[in-house]
DNA sequence: CGCCTATATCGATGAATGTCAATCTATGTG
DNA sequence: CACATAGATTGACATTCATCGATATAGGCG
C-alpha cells in the first residue's frame, strides 16, 4: 500500500496575499488546534496531523515574517528603542537598505501582527505589538 | 559529504545552527559600515542595531525552517507521536505530499537543528531535538 | 546473488521573495 | 499656491523555494 501516487494539485500552495485583509484572521490571534492520534505498526498509521492545514498556514505566516535577517533586525531596533518606537528614517540607515525595501519589510511585519504602525504628522512610527513575541513563542510551544 | 555529526548539546541560546556554513551571498554583506548622516530630525538617533547581521542571519535560518506550513505539520506530527518518533512513511500520507518532498522538508528541519534523524534498518526515524523549540522561543525573547 | 522496499538525491519548473529605481500620496512650510 | 519631505506603492529583475518525476543508495529477504 501507499505507493506514492500523488493526485493532488495545489493542496499546499494556496496563495495568501498580504494585500487583502488576512483571510485566516490575525495570525497571532489564535492558537491551539490539535488532536492527537496514535497507533502502532511499522510506523504509526497516524490518521490526522496534529496541526490542521489552516492552522499551519496561519502560523507559517508569522514565521515567514520572521524568516528574514533584515526583518529580525528591524524588530530588534524597534524593541531596543527607549521609546519603544522607531520611524522609517531610523530604520533605513542601520540596515543599509533602500527606503522602499524597509517600507516593504515593515508592512510584512505589520501584516503578521508583530508591529503596530501609527502615523503622526509626516512620520510613521512603528512599535512592537504588546505580547506579540510571546504569542509567537506560544505558537512553538503548542505545536 | 553528508554525515552530520551533531554533538547533541546546546547552550541555551546559540545552538541552533546548521553544520553547513552558509556562503552568505546576501547583497548586504556589509557591516560595521559607519556611514553617519548628520542631522537627525524626526526621531531618536537610535544608535546601532541591537542585532548584528550575522546573528540575524543565523536566527533567520531557524525561522525559515519554520516558515512553511508543511514543515510545521511535520514537527507537529513528530511531536504528537507517543514514542516521540515518526518515520517518513508516517509523514508522507497525512500531508498529501510526495515522498521526495517530505524527505526534503525533513532535511531542512534537521539542518535547522530542530529534528534528529536516526536510521534503524530500512526506516529513518525522526524525533524532536530536546529543547530545540524552547531555544527557538528564546531567539524571540532575546531580540 | 537478484529483487523489493524505504529513503535520499538530482534536475527541472513554476511560484514566491527581496531588492531597487521610479513614481505616487500625504503632510508639512515658505 | 509652490515646493520640500516622509513614506508608500508600482514595476521589473534576480534569487530562492516548494514541488515533482526520475534515479540513486542501502538494507532486508528469497
Amino acid at each position: 500500500m501507499s505507493i506514492y501516487v500523488h493526485n493532488g494539485f495545489m493542496t499546499t500552495q494556496q496563495t495568501l496575499r498580504p494585500e487583502t485583509e488576512n483571510p485566516l484572521g490575525s495570525p497571532l490571534g489564535n492558537l491551539l488546534g490539535d488532536d492527537a492520534r496514535a497507533g502502532a505498526d511499522c510506523c504509526t498509521p497516524a490518521g490526522l496531523p496534529a496541526l490542521s492545514a489552516e492552522d499551519a498556514q496561519r502560523r507559517a505566516l508569522v514565521f515567514k515574517a520572521l524568516a528574514d535577517p533584515n526583518r529580525l533586525r528591524l524588530l530588534s531596533i524597534v524593541k531596543a528603542g527607549e521609546s519603544g518606537e522607531a520611524c522609517v528614517c531610523d530604520l533605513t540607515e542601520p540596515l543599509d537598505l533602500g527606503q522602499p525595501t524597509v517600507s516593504h519589510h515593515l508592512k510584512i511585519l505589520v501584516d503578521a501582527g508583530l508591529l503596530h504602525r501609527e502615523k503622526r504628522g509626516t512620520w510613521a512610527y512603528y512599535s512592537l505589538v504588546p505580547g506579540a513575541l510571546e504569542s509567537t513563542a506560544g505558537l512553538l510551544a503548542t505545536l
